[in-house]
DNA sequence: CTGAAAGCGCTAACAG
DNA sequence: CTGTTAGCGCTTTCAG
């Protein structure tokens, strides 16, 4: 036997294998195993058998081409590499999983063009539902998300006007919370530290609420760093240790693009032996555990991540049972005051 | 039109009607759009225009169903909670991508029942292949991984003899080189802290290896401390100020369960005036960039996650092409000494 | 409560 | 290079 020759098509037992053993047909086989319909006791029993004695699974492949509604839904998000999007996921995942739906999944690495492929890819799939954490605003993918005709969750922001449904918070918002919370605290000299914004549009807006808001109040952005690559821990401690070294007048109060920056941030303050926040004020966003767990508490603000999963995929499951859920759904963000601003 | 009515059924349009556009016959669309089979160049110019036109979609269910091999390969994980399973999620994602392959996702919440009930799910969906992190060496399971007849790669772990494929590396031998590394730097009285460890056995392995070394250089264990709930930065913190208030003579060394646990260790130490190494040494596992971005980076052990994802994916991709790859991968991981122990 | 017929949308196998 | 035929495994009608 030559190991590697290709493998003969596996041939498993087929519903109509199960029929025959248990002496009916087909179709009532498919009923009795499906439950719900019409179908004598001792008729289920004699299927449940047979198919327990023929270790029969279901090819829902078959299934679903044949009439019934998919239970795959599509997901596709930005990044695994921190936890944020990992969370939604989490989310999502405990929600569809009640009701014995799987995510299939695809990652953008916030690149508008692989996402365009990539929804492509699933939804050839013929999946019964598409949740997504955009990467762009790229027309062609809201035509694309338009024609699909299935339900559609945008998560994460709710400022762009979905094509369907949204399900997050508003990162403008959520920039500008920031902004009046550290005004309020009497900072005047803030300073931006940001992770590789062009991609990241959320970041971004948050960026721009947090401007927005310091403008009202006639204040401007003291110092904006910008730094490549994507957000980590190491890289906000660096972005930190770079702005202070190379700006003239010392910020007070500096609002990083999320928390592993931030908290990269306070290890630089713990080093250099500054002070949070008398020397200097630092904050973060997302809410991360680790930054409450800091000597300092970091000051941040909570998103409800794994919540926002959730509720994108309870509202396609009700919308597959022909509910309306509201096209958009606020998940509230919270400031916590931390120790460090 | 009541908005809650079911929907009729979304008619797309078919490769049949594509090929009646493109004046060809249904097979001939097919191979055209699918490419390889020798179609006229003139040909397969019409039936793209045709397809493009009509905006047709490939319906793999169909595909896969009429014999074509799917290109979706099930995945099950314990958990997404900390940012490992993701990394892992990760490098499969990103070499399946590669080749138009997409992970249908379980999330087991290391639960063995949970986990065979997935199985059972996904390969309902007659994936390609399977690739999980097994949360129980379950018998049930294993018979299921045995009877499938697809690759099935178990990653993270190479101790347990695999179903078929294994990537990863031997937990047990991890913890006996943390304690190898300890003991040579002088440490005598070590303690260990975990998290709720009844239901990850890797971290079990962990331990019983660390233990083992121990042994081997006479010495045991001053202090074990194990935590309800699932690892998280406050636990760690949580434990070790726990563990330092209870015992009687304070240990010169901890061990914990994993990264995240052992940074709540160090910002305990912080809060507390304790320095590290000298006034306690403090050791994790993982690697994760957190712990080295603190002023006091952390002694652990980097474990290659990402690449164990890619790694497994690929090797389920050579399976499939006829290849036969390595029965067990060791994916090394290696000990970083920081500043902390 | 059960069954027969038809077909979901596609591809393999064989023929030309 | 192109087409015909058959069928993947299941479920939806429509009949009894």
């Amino acid at each position: 036997m030559d190991p590697n020759a290709p493998e003969p098509p596996i041939r498993r037992p087929t519903l109509s294998q199960v029929a025959k053993a248990a002496g009916v047909s087909e179709i009532t086989a498919s009923r009795a195993l499906r439950g719900g319909s019409a179908v004598a006791k001792s008729t289920r029993q004699k299927v449940e058998r047979a198919a327990q004695a023929l270790n029969y699974m279901p090819n829902r492949l078959a299934g679903t081409l044949a009439g019934g509604a998919s239970r795959q839904i599509a997901v596709v998000l930005p990044s695994l590499s921190n936890i944020v999007f990992a969370d939604v996921l989490k989310g999502l995942e405990r929600r569809l999983e009640d009701d014995g739906y799987h995510p299939i999944l695809g990652i953008s690495h916030y690149d508008a063009s692989r996402e365009e492929h990539l929804l492509r890819d699933l939804l050839s799939w013929r999946p019964a539902g598409l949740v997504l954490a955009p990467t762009s605003g790229n027309a062609a993918t809201r035509a694309l998300l338009r024609a699909a005709e299935l339900p559609v969750v945008e998560v994460m922001d709710t400022d762009p006007d979905p094509a369907d449904l949204a399900v997050g918070f508003s990162h403008r918002a959520a920039g500008r919370t920031m902004a009046h919370y550290l005004i309020g605290r009497g900072y005047r000299r803030m300073a931006y530290i940001g992770h590789d914004i062009a991609t990241d549009f959320r970041a971004l807006a948050r960026l721009d609420g947090f401007k927005d808001a310091l403008s009202d109040a006639g204040l401007t952005l003291s110092d904006t760093l910008i730094l490549d690559g994507p957000s980590s821990v190491p890289l906000g401690r660096e972005g930190l240790a770079r702005l202070l070294s190379q700006s003239k007048a010392a910020p007070d109060a500096v609002f990083f693009s999320n928390d592993d920056m931030a908290v990269g941030g306070v290890f630089h303050c713990q080093t250099a032996g500054l002070a949070l926040p008398h020397d200097i004020a630092l904050a973060g966003f997302n809410g991360l555990s680790i930054g409450q767990a800091l000597p300092t508490p970091l000051t941040t603000i909570a998103s409800n991540r794994e919540h926002i999963g959730y509720v994108a995929a309870d509202h396609i499951l009700r919308r597959l049972k022909g509910e309306a859920p509201p096209r958009i759904t606020q998940i509230d963000f919270r400031l916590v005051p931390g120790a460090t601003a």
